[in-house]
DNA sequence: TAGTTAATTGTAATCGATTGCACGAATCTA
DNA sequence: TAGATTCGTGCAATCGATTACAATTAACTA
């Protein structure tokens, strides 16, 4: 006794037409009281529900939007989904989500699957292995609107919301310098990421900017791992002048970095100050609470459903934003000297 | 120039029917090796992408299922989500997420839009607050498949996946034992849910199967966070006779606890053991590793999806299936006194 | 009272894809 | 060569809801 109730039920349990309950459900002004009230009640009496399928297919919007990330329980990608949710979800959006597992092909067969799926929009962190940006103008070609989130490729049409990963970069970096640090070292991760490449510049303006030397063996390309940290430190401690602190671009790596100092014997932040990136979690937890750069996602999610919002509204203009938060450093012990 | 190719323009295009496209597309037999060809390239060449929308309407599949979460940028929610989708992805669904905010009327919210949306299926986690079950029941009647994971209620018909909650209570404190530790504490959650009262029951087991004296004053229900650590501490050590360790049905309250013994100079793990629970990322990265209790989430979400597939398989018969998964034990510095 | 107008409801097409049934043509059988 | 198969396509209904347009009825105007 599966109860799937249509209007065409409804219809026939009042001896009306499909058309007058629609209408009635839609408090459609042509109809008359008596009628609505008839059809409201037995609607809840049979337990109506509007099926969103066929009013998907006739309206042509699905009510659905895709994201798309390397893995949802990375928090950070988690913590935008999150805000894309919130603030899509009291607008009757639904979120779908998908992952890359940071796979070129993946993100291709995602966005097909989301497409054939007829997504009113997708929503997007780039998967660091892609390089062709041929996929992206399909979506564009439909015009499904299309917004990257944090990572992102120079892609006509596309809007995006970041933050100002420079700006990040040169905060932190500035903010060891006044901390007395003078040999700072910086460990960057893939540069075919924008973000790395903006941090990395942040980091070297500061530096210049303060009167202090770039040093080229104090930047470091890693993985972004704890293991990265170790060796990096390893590494670091074996030149001829060793930095007094690191910005990492990456909070495990700043995690491996600390642990290996600690191992050493090295005393931060006395002797040696640490700065992570993402705000992860962890950092705020450490015995010695992490500084770290916060790079807001749940407001990332917001805004990039906001910016959503506003490409389907004016279907027409095709309108291209670039969206850029300010990152928010949080300063912890481990770059705390006094 | 929007390009949303429908099997009617291939048709038109090769002066054939929509039927004969459907069917060369979907290589159905009865179509010459010729016109199959043609129509693929056809199709290619005009970028056709089939409409899953139509194709849902008139299956009664949409291929989606639902996820309902407290949060999903909790780590032990975005690691099932991560495990449903993993599981599900290769096999066409789409996993679309709801939260609840641990909020009932959200919760039925949720479910409701689910499924207008014509979900094929809902997995969930219910809500703290959740008292009503009649809204589970309502899902049944339209017979969509619910799997409960995790946190669960009794509703017939609804299939679960958990994990050993007892068993997990009774492990740790079984190691606590052990390790020497014979006045343990135990700190609970709410018992509206049913895992906290098992893990309760564990712990409770385990010390009289070992011959130790169950305490009332040792077990304590508090909220899920790090300041609910700090005051059972503080209310435990006031105690007549203090407890020698703890276990938490909490990673964080746990940290909590760490930290206030700590700052109160007590030696964790000499004269202190403690064990949280889920297996936070945070746990494992802490100065002093914390042992705790991995709930195995990923393998949580996808055993959930397939339990979700034999119910959408065996649609007739009604299975009611309960799995129950055996938690691992995560023993760390915070317990290991050797 | 004939003719208008307004108020309701019905008719039928539409969204895109699938599929049972029917039909024409080509091939085969005896 | 007449009759039976087989093969490849077309026709039309269907999924559920919406919505121009048409039609019906009742009420109103002069």
């Amino acid at each position: 006794m599966s109860e799937k109730t249509t209007i065409y039920d409804i219809a026939k349990a009042l001896n009306v037409t499909a058309a007058t309950v629609s209408r009635a459900l839609n408090n459609n002004p042509k109809i008359s009281a008596a009628t609505r009230k008839l059809v409201m009640e037995t609607a809840a009496k049979m337990n109506y529900k509007q099926n969103k399928l066929a009013l998907a297919l006739k309206s042509g919007k699905s009510n659905n939007v895709g994201v798309i990330v390397p893995y949802i329980d990375r928090n950070f990608f988690s913590a935008i989904i999150r805000g894309i949710e919130e603030e899509l979800y009291p607008l009757g959006y639904h979120v779908i989500i998908c992952q890359t597992h940071e796979e070129e092909s993946a993100e291709v067969d995602n966005i097909n699957a989301l497409l054939n799926a007829q997504v009113d929009g997708i929503l997007m962190s780039v998967s660091k292995l892609t390089t062709q940006t041929s996929h992206f103008e399909h979506v564009l070609n439909k015009d499904v609107p299309l917004v990257f989130f944090d990572r992102k490729k120079d892609v006509k049409g596309v809007s995006t919301v970041t933050i100002d990963d420079y700006q990040a970069g040169y905060n932190a970096t500035k903010h060891l310098i006044e901390q007395g640090c003078s040999k700072i070292a910086h460990l960057s991760g893939d540069w075919a990421l924008e973000i790395y490449q903006n941090r990395y510049k942040g980091y070297k303006q500061a530096l210049l900017d303060h009167g202090l030397e770039f040093n080229e063996d104090y930047v470091i390309k890693t993985k972004s791992d704890i293991k990265a940290g170790h060796k990096s430190v390893e590494t670091l401690l074996a030149l001829d002048t060793p930095p007094d602190a690191i910005f990492s671009s990456s909070d495990y790596v700043a995690l491996g970095v600390i642990q290996e100092l600690k191992k050493r014997g090295i005393r931060i932040p006395e002797d040696f100050c640490v700065i992570g990136f993402s705000n992860e979690p962890f950092t705020k937890f450490m015995e010695l609470s992490m500084s770290t750069v916060d790079q807001l996602p749940v407001e990332m999610g917001k805004m990039s459903a906001k910016v959503f919002l506003e490409q389907v509204k004016e279907s027409s203009v095709k309108i291209e934003k670039k969206v850029v938060l300010a990152p928010s450093l949080k300063i912890r012990a481990t770059s705390t000297k006094k």
